[in-house]
DNA sequence: ATGGTGGCCCGGCCA
């Protein structure tokens, strides 16, 4: 079985490279966060045409996630399966409350609990939020713990926005400071890799400069600045499952205009299907630098 | 060079 997770900054601007990458990776389970779609307009027919059941949660213009799955999609639970919240004042200090905003969905899949998750940006240390998502992660950290175990199957996937070490960074100076590297975001991943989760891309690639996020600006990508910010992370009967894990940096390149995320696949069972994952021979990336 | 790109959808906000 194949799962997959991918931010694609917004789904109707990607379609047809969604529909290509399907076709490319045929994952059995796509995670996707960021569609920036309304429920209402959730492309049910898209998946159903391409033979997957999705399950949407929206909000519109902003955040949105959702689960495509071919291999049955049952027990869907949104927003840690809290009742929908109240509209969010915005504006003024210590009112950020993501909790409301559309972040979270998960399903059984295959035999599998995922979950699909879009954590909060944070904008700057000195914000509330930054401070809201640090309350999401603790939301997280609970839900775990409260509604699973460790012995059990299941995969959390999706945009974590925290790059859990140096590793996972191009150049750790100058993030010094910044959100993402912190270390109150970095305990928050520690929590969950304590319980018992094991981030399946690091458990068969310990090398670095293998990054999931590269910024559109400045030609980050051509120089290969990112940060490995989008992961799946299963339990030990998952882990023991997995025979192989990429990060699809072909799908970061070319036109349409690809997402600035790149698709994250972990293969459980079997010798899953091998595709080129675009990181240069022998599977490095040669690092170009900028004059 | 204190910039740059891209998506929301048309004036800035967000990443």
């Amino acid at each position: 079985m194949r799962i997959a997770t991918w931010n694609v900054n917004s789904l109707p601007a990607r379609l047809e490279r969604v529909q290509g990458w399907i076709e490319r990776a045929a994952p059995d389970v796509l995670l996707l966060q960021e569609t920036k779609l309304s429920d209402a307009s959730a492309p049910h027919a898209f998946f159903e045409g391409l033979g997957y059941r999705f399950a949407h949660h929206g909000q519109g213009r902003w955040n949105g996630v959702a689960i495509a799955s071919r291999v049955g999609l049952e027990d869907v639970v949104v927003r840690f399966g809290e009742p929908p919240a109240v509209a969010v004042e915005l504006e003024g200090e210590e009112q950020v409350d993501p909790m409301g905003e559309a972040r979270m969905i998960a399903a059984r899949c295959g035999g599998v609990r995922v979950a699909s998750l879009y954590v909060p940006n944070g904008r700057a240390l000195d914000t509330p939020h930054y401070r809201g998502k640090l309350a999401w992660l603790a939301r997280l950290g609970r839900w775990v713990e409260e509604t699973a175990r460790p012995d059990e199957p299941l995969v959390l996937g999706g945009d974590f926005n925290v790059a859990p070490s140096d590793l996972d960074v191009w150049d750790p100076a100058q993030l010094v400071g910044g959100t993402h590297v912190s270390e109150p975001e970095r305990a928050a991943i520690s929590r969950l890799l304590d319980w018992g989760l094991v981030d399946l891309y690091r458990l068969r690639h310990p090398e670095g400069e293998r990054y999931s996020w590269w910024d559109y600006r400045a030609g980050m990508f051509h120089k290969n600045y990112g940060m490995r910010i989008d992961f799946l992370f299963g339990t030990a009967p998952i882990a023991a499952r997995c025979v192989g894990s990429e990060i699809d940096r072909e799908a970061r390149k070319g036109k349409p205009t690809p997402s600035d995320h790149a698709p994250v696949v972990a293969d459980l069972d079997g010798p899953g299907v091998a595709f080129d994952a675009g990181w240069g021979a022998e599977g490095r990336f040669e690092k170009r630098r900028g004059k």
